[in-house]
DNA sequence: CGCCTGGTCAGTTTGCGCCT
DNA sequence: AGGCGCAAACTGACCAGGCG
């Protein structure tokens, strides 16, 4: 049982640093401390905890499984603690300098960040932005370690734990070449699983999707000859070839594709910008996910 | 053996609350 | 305002253990 006589935040703001450094000399450094006064602050909260905490090693100290466990929960608290008191500050964009470190897939760098980022890079001159691609494995691991700031994915397929906020729903459309002979007349079942198909697939490899899910409860299969790893290069063949695929909708504007009534409901899905609680009122980050929603709010939806 | 590190001790300084 | 007592934190000296 821990003895809360006597707790001070002090002291767990000192717990806090020997975690993360391992080492009284420098924890002691980082407090603005003499060591004694930190081994002295040591001594209480092993008194506090009734646990050595934090053991002499061959280079620096050992934490106890204990202090293991306290480690995350107590830098969270203090995180957590800070913000709370911590007067808000405005953010200024025309001022500020900074990096934000951003992750999409092709689809979401499309329909998300190819007009938004123009317009946040013009309002925050002196900020910069990096775009990699999205990895939903590693993905909460790399926000929590602060790799990543704030990411785009389908909502159901994104990790849990992250805040997320909900940006628009999609739908996929059948989409082929303008002159492609196939597509000149309104398609039954039969015919549409005929056309021959591409489907992206971002893990590589996969022949069945959304699409072919309901397809399947309808007791249909469709012809996947192609799967391709983006949605920039589907169009590419899809313009340049007698290939058909199911495309989100706002992927068409722009390319020389054209979409088709299908026979059954296309699937659709959300999508989602996400972002770790650290972040959640930092007022930078704040202003950045609003300037996105706006620059979404901003494109609506497409025409067909 | 020298160096680095954590820990302890004694004496001093500093900050604070209370009292006159 | 100044004196007093107390607690906290400081400095400096020293010890012990691990490592190359």
């Amino acid at each position: 049982m821990i003895n809360f006589q006597g707790l001070d935040l002090n002291l767990l703001m000192t717990l806090d640093v020997l975690l993360k450094e391992r080492n009284v000399t420098r924890a002691a450094q980082r407090l603005h401390l003499s060591q004694p006064s930190v081994s002295v602050q040591l001594k209480k909260l092993r008194e506090m905890f009734g646990d050595p905490l934090l053991l002499p090693g061959p280079r620096g100290m050992t934490p106890t499984a204990l202090a293991e466990s306290l480690q995350a929960p107590l830098a969270d608290a203090l995180t957590a603690l800070e913000q709370a008191v911590q007067p808000a500050r405005e953010f200024d964009p025309t001022t500020a300098k900074g990096t934000w470190r951003l992750a999409a897939a092709d689809y979401g760098e499309a329909t998300i960040l190819r007009r938004a980022l123009p317009s946040i890079l013009r309002q925050a001159p002196q900020c910069r932005i990096a775009v990699s691609q999205v990895k939903p494995r590693t993905l909460a691991a790399s926000m929590e370690s602060g790799e990543l700031e704030l990411a785009f994915h389908t909502a159901d397929a994104a990790p849990p734990g992250l805040k997320s906020s909900a940006l628009f729903t999609e739908h996929y459309v059948l989409a082929g070449r303008k002159d492609h002979p196939q597509l000149q007349q309104p398609l039954d079942m039969d015919r549409f699983c005929h056309l021959e198909h591409v489907m992206v697939s971002p893990n590589g490899g996969g022949f069945s999707g959304g699409t072919d899910q309901v397809l399947a409860m309808l007791g249909h299969k469709r012809k996947v000859v192609l799967s391709v790893p983006h949605f920039n290069f589907l169009c590419q063949l899809l313009e340049s070839s007698d290939l058909v695929a199911m495309v989100p909708s706002r992927l068409i504007p722009g390319t020389g594709l054209k979409t088709h009534p299908v026979p059954f409901q296309a699937p659709s899905f959300q999508m989602v910008m996400l972002w770790h609680e650290k972040h959640h009122n930092d007022a930078a980050h704040r202003w950045l996910r609003q300037s996105i929603r706006d620059s979404v709010k901003a494109q609506g939806a497409p025409s067909s």
